[in-house]
DNA sequence: TAAACGTTGACGCGGCGTTACTGTAA
DNA sequence: TTTACAGTAACGCCGCGTCAACGTTT
């Protein structure tokens, strides 16, 4: 516990040490985060051992993608629960990574009905999709759409969205035409047997 | 095919009908990706059949999480190829989806050494970090640093930073103390074998 | 007249990267 | 003198949410 710290270190060369850029570090001391140990007389931040260490810890939770206002936090407040942060945390990449899964099942399964392995037509792609849509309107804004205008014209809307994959199909599928003679040449022209 | 679209929508019941934002729809106006099919006299926004029609791809593509620029290029580029789009973003899909494993594994191991389970203490911890903080640093900047500085300065600043773990660990452990005095506490007052 | 809708414009978020302009150190 | 470094200020990213201030429809 002798001696003194001899080593101080302009923001550069922390930055350096840390594999990080002047930039963040400027950032970090604006937050209130990491504030050099001292200013000298032209004004520059200069860097002492114990901000070496906090470093470090910002660091630490950083690879753990905490974001700065929690490691903000960790750092400053005492009576901070560490344990509590890293559980809730842990939740929140979970939640992440099944929202992952869900999109990877999503693109997986329009890929599959664009090489045509599965049966899922556009017509039926989009009739599910459109489905859902008036199924999540309704959910979400039925009751209150229906008290304020009348189930009238709630049907006719939901009708609209319908009819299209019935009697008006063929218009649906000169709009996604355009959209799909592009695929459908992608399809010939690329070899996804290969895969 | 005969007929008329009746069915024309101003900004706010297209959104609720589709269950997004009348800002959401100005936005993509204003991006290009959805325009109204006209503007009335007032100045207000009209869509019609068509623009629903589109909006449902947008929001087919938006669902598979595909950034707007890119839904953009998908809904107006004809030459645009989907199929790579699609295999593209899965790839980023399945990057994602790694990086949030490392990152449990990571928060895993932190939770588990606070709760006591394994022998990982708070020195070894942030003793590994360092060691892979000086690692980085000589594998990124080692050599032009060395040819710089010369390697008396380079070793000096890494000998700081193992020297802290060795000698001075009394006073990295001081700095971490604040830290982790409420981590102990937490320790004690949590039941983390109920999990 | 008030309520509910419409318009444009602009700030805010997060974590910096990136100019732009200017002063200091070696 | 040049070059590399330091400083502050401010915009940009992305997809909107959220005012603000004002006009229109019902």
């Amino acid at each position: 516990m002798r001696g003194v710290d001899f080593m101080e270190y302009t923001i550069k060369r922390l930055a350096r040490m840390a594999g990080i850029s002047s930039r963040t570090l400027r950032y970090y001391d604006e937050l209130g985060i990491l504030k050099p140990a001292r200013i000298n007389s032209s004004g520059y931040r200069i860097y002492g051992q114990k901000e070496i260490d906090l470093l470090q810890q910002i660091l630490f939770y950083k690879e753990l993608d905490f974001d700065l206002k929690a490691i903000k936090n960790i750092i400053t407040a005492p009576s901070f629960n560490i344990i509590e942060a890293l559980k809730s945390h842990r939740n929140e990449l979970l939640k992440k990574r099944k929202k992952i899964d869900v999109l990877l099942v999503n693109v997986d399964k329009t890929l599959e009905s664009h090489e045509g392995r599965i049966k899922m037509t556009t017509k039926e792609k989009f009739t599910g999709f459109k489905q859902q849509m008036i199924e999540e309107n309704e959910k979400t804004y039925g009751k209150e759409i229906r008290e304020k205008y009348g189930d009238d014209e709630v049907n006719q809307a939901n009708k609209n969205l319908n009819n299209m994959t019935k009697e008006e199909y063929d218009k649906l599928q000169k709009l996604t035409e355009e959209l799909y003679s592009t695929l459908n040449l992608a399809v010939k022209t690329n070899n996804p047997a290969s895969e």
